[in-house]
DNA sequence: TCTATATTTCATTATTTACTGAAATATCAG
DNA sequence: CTGATATTTCAGTAAATAATGAAATATAGA
């Protein structure tokens, strides 16, 4: 990362973010390069992020793709300027949203077809092994159903969710005291 | 691994177990161990894995410590053998609250750290970078306050989330008509 | 204590994943 | 159409991660 174009604050933010990426099976420079965009206040071309980042010009096309990808970053076009500019949503809760909807198509989604025909095809296991899949079927399900009930929501409904503490303790169907 | 000790049905369970957790950045030996352990209706010990799945003694052997570092594995003793063997609560919701909490510990936290103190140095930041790093810095509380009430649960309510088809709108303060 | 069995450690090797640089392709202005 | 600029592709290389195997350590019973 070429540290003299950026504030102390935001490489520190950028690194950061790198190394968090990785952790979660997202790549470091795919992440650094998304990390910027959120924080820019403006967009940026591919030049510029090569330049804050030192990584290579085709790293930073394959990156912007692969956050293209994910619905994350969005393509646009300044007046007077040929080149590509890209953005993300500047609403951490619209980025939170558009995460979880793509993780769980990519990682949900086909799990749930896997146990499904698991589960199916397993009557001659043990009742206790039928029991087990049934169980990490009925999980997996659980945080799908979840992810989508997310993925539907509007932002600010999200966003009501801040700082409700305890809130799930609320949402169980009977957690009086009784 | 050895297909001829295991039905299809787990193979294809630990083998699909594996692939998912390479991309959540687990190791496939460790996934795969894990979804042994599970599965298995009494405990194994290191030889059982090494020849389910056909890798090194001392692969097992790390994998085993990692997961015991997660809270996920436990060691236990059988009467009449001197081989340590190894177990995992069979009840999903038990392993899903260990996972969160272990990677609140280890993801969440050192972010939480780093955005605190980022959000506390940038008053020479813009105000709307300022706004941005606090945005951040917001869901990552609140995510982090989620998974430590998901800790503090006991997997019986846990069961009652399930099937509660838009429960999370149920939770949102006012999420009325009006 | 000694011996056999069990387990861990860690340097080396293998595999996977990320990155680079050069060439190919695309696009705009004149 | 042509030349200049912008972007992408991809084969090769580098770096990171995972797995092995041999040696070291631990432990239990005789």
């Amino acid at each position: 990362m070429n540290p003299d174009r950026l504030t102390p604050t935001v490489r520190t933010f950028v690194t950061h973010w790198g190394e968090m990426g990785t952790r979660w099976g997202i790549n470091r420079t795919v992440a650094q390069i998304h990390a910027l965009l959120y924080i820019s206040e403006r967009p940026l071309h591919a030049d510029d992020l090569v330049d804050y980042l030192g990584v290579a010009r085709s790293n930073v096309s394959m990156s912007l793709k692969e956050l293209t990808g994910w619905g994350l970053v969005t393509l646009v076009h300044l007046p007077d300027d040929r080149r590509d500019h890209f953005t993300t949503p500047a609403d951490v809760w619209e980025l939170f949203r558009l995460v979880i909807a793509e993780r769980k198509r990519r990682e949900f989604d086909p799990t749930l077809s896997v146990m499904a025909a698991l589960v199916e095809g397993s009557s001659s296991e043990s009742p206790e092994v039928q029991r087990r899949l049934k169980d990490m079927q009925g999980i997996m399900n659980f945080m799908a159903d979840l992810m989508d009930q997310v993925r539907v929501l509007p932002p600010s409904a999200l966003k009501g969710l801040v700082g409700a503490a305890g809130f799930i303790r609320s949402l169980l169907p009977r957690s009086g005291k009784s």
